[in-house]
DNA sequence: GTGAAAGCGCTAACAC
DNA sequence: GTGTTAGCGCTTTCAC
């Protein structure tokens, strides 16, 4: 593999020269930069990354952890981050830490020693205290899902409360009179103020019992288990939210097993605003900006890599009701 | 960020005592060993990745590259490669080729430049001729779904046309005498034998005529027009086979939604073998056997990396019927 | 058993 | 504008 000594003895240029040419600083004369290109190209030549990392202390790569690539959610997200990094220059390193903390360590560990330039962490376990490693080598990061006041991380979230809020809104605008709730897992912040979103709107009503929620795991599986259980304490609801989408394509299943059609008998609304097309009906549902959330995640990013001051250290970004057949009014 | 000089100066060891304790090669003494755990203890050190790969020449990393992280085929063989890597000590680079074979050569050439110690590569549109990089270089590849004849690439495949055989068969056996097939893009290799396997069991028989075959592109959308384009043709088909399960969910969704029901009208059968648990009725598939494609997959990586001379360049894994609703009989 | 020293391929002063 | 050179943190001969 050709090296840049070998690009500049063959340009008869010292190598300190091609490294400018290859970096676009300091100058370069424009018969030197024609030979250069000329010889790069001859020798297919490319830059070590390795050794440009070692040299300038920058590694042109970034980690994004996630907690469950299998949701769809994530490799949404995992999509539009990566094509903000390419834009960027940046390569992606994507950890799946499977919901596990011990796991998510390992991964950070591996990507200070892998010198990234900064980390995308979206986590249901993360604690600011996983953070001071990061903090002491001050590698930037951009943590979704979570906010930790720190002037060296950025939070992204979204309206998690007033989602649920709207959610049940919505359910109740279109005719809904007995709401159940499927909760995710109460350690997850977002989960739970998404429930307390369902609470605000329902507390008050003459139909809510604390026995509306049922509680369970952001799996289809679960939201299915969830479901059959609320149908045995409720078997006269008429409307579902569920905390995300696979939770409510699990509870359509449960619905429609016990002979109950959707949305004529039950309404359902889901939360995140994932693909899922195949679902019939297609599933309503309270979704997150997602490709705005990755793209900003990545600007932020880089912003602080840049440490540039004008960085917006928190962002709350707002989430739509998406109405599709399964809360189409009678 | 502690270098291994600091612990060598604070153990009172030369780096070379250090580096061999680290990487557990030649000989140190009790005592030395002793010292440098405990310094690089209280040094909270770690060794720096990059130097390592610039002094080592390898990365301890793998670059994998899938066609299309929203499909849930591709995170589920991503999460068992990169459960396999981590049992190596490799990291994953997961590279998200959107099925363009532009951004796949643009990848291949960032892993390089990244010196990764090998490359996973699922792919739809690649080619012998994209791999000569890889080759020059004698970078390790590992090519699923794809066979490209060469002693230093091994392929991994799946009974693809035996499997749309069986599904074929299995829908005769419940019953169906009038068997539709929506065949995946015509490019990929995978989805032609799969169409050629449906072909095999159905040609020749009473029922067959080739306008019973509708052609997509591995998406639920396209499953979805394509199932209603035969339905206009062919009204009283009673089977369905798609070459994937996203294109058979939508299938079913078109089937539903012109008062079919499934599997008493219709039977459905998909192929993967993803995890479609929110379907209703579930998903009859020909499953692959993911996990263990993946782990094959790393195991051979590191079996190439290694140069160990044991290894099977050509493997073709077994695929299995998966019974469930969307065939049963009536 | 251990240490000195020569790189790995590149960047970034600094001198010319 | 361009070249010289000292590292970046580590591995790995090779001598002791």
């Amino acid at each position: 593999m050709a090296t840049i000594k070998d690009v500049s003895k063959l340009a008869g240029v010292s190598v300190a020269t091609v490294s400018r040419y290859l970096n676009k600083n300091g100058y370069v004369s424009k018969e030197a930069a024609e030979t250069i290109a000329e010889v790069i190209e001859k020798l297919n030549y490319r830059p070590n990354n390795i050794a440009r990392s070692l040299a300038g202390m920058k590694s042109a790569t970034i980690g994004l952890m996630v907690p469950d690539i299998l949701n769809p959610f994530f490799p949404e997200l995992a999509r539009s981050i990566e094509d903000a990094a390419n834009g960027y220059g940046y390569t992606v390193m994507l950890c799946n830490t499977d919901n596990d903390s011990v796991k998510e360590r390992k991964y950070i560990d591996t990507l200070l020693q892998k010198q990234v330039d900064g980390i995308i962490i979206s986590s249901y376990t993360i604690k600011p205290e996983h953070l001071t490693g990061l903090q002491k080598q001050s590698i930037p990061v951009v943590l979704m899902d979570n906010v930790f006041s720190s002037d060296s991380v950025v939070s992204l979230t979204v309206e998690n409360r007033r989602g649920g809020e709207l959610a049940v809104q919505h359910l109740l605008a279109q005719g809904c009179s007995k709401i159940a709730h499927i909760c995710g897992p109460l350690t997850i912040t977002s989960s739970r103020e998404r429930t307390a979103g369902f609470e605000d709107a329902s507390r008050g009503t003459d139909w809510f019992t604390p026995s509306l929620i049922g509680y369970s795991d952001f799996t289809v599986k679960g939201g299915y288990s969830a479901m059959k259980e609320l149908l045995a304490l409720h078997p006269d609801l008429d409307g579902v939210f569920a905390s995300n989408d696979l939770m409510a394509a699990g509870a359509m299943k449960a619905l429609q097993e016990t002979g109950r059609s959707i949305p004529s008998d039950v309404k359902v609304v889901g939360f995140d605003g994932i693909g899922l097309e195949m679902m019939n009906p297609e599933l309503s549902t309270i979704a997150q900006p997602i490709s705005e959330l990755g793209k900003t995640a990545m600007d932020s990013l880089v912003g602080l890599i840049r440490e540039e001051s004008d960085i917006v250290t928190d962002q709350v970004f707002p989430v739509t009701l998406i109405k599709k057949q399964s809360t189409r009014k009678n």
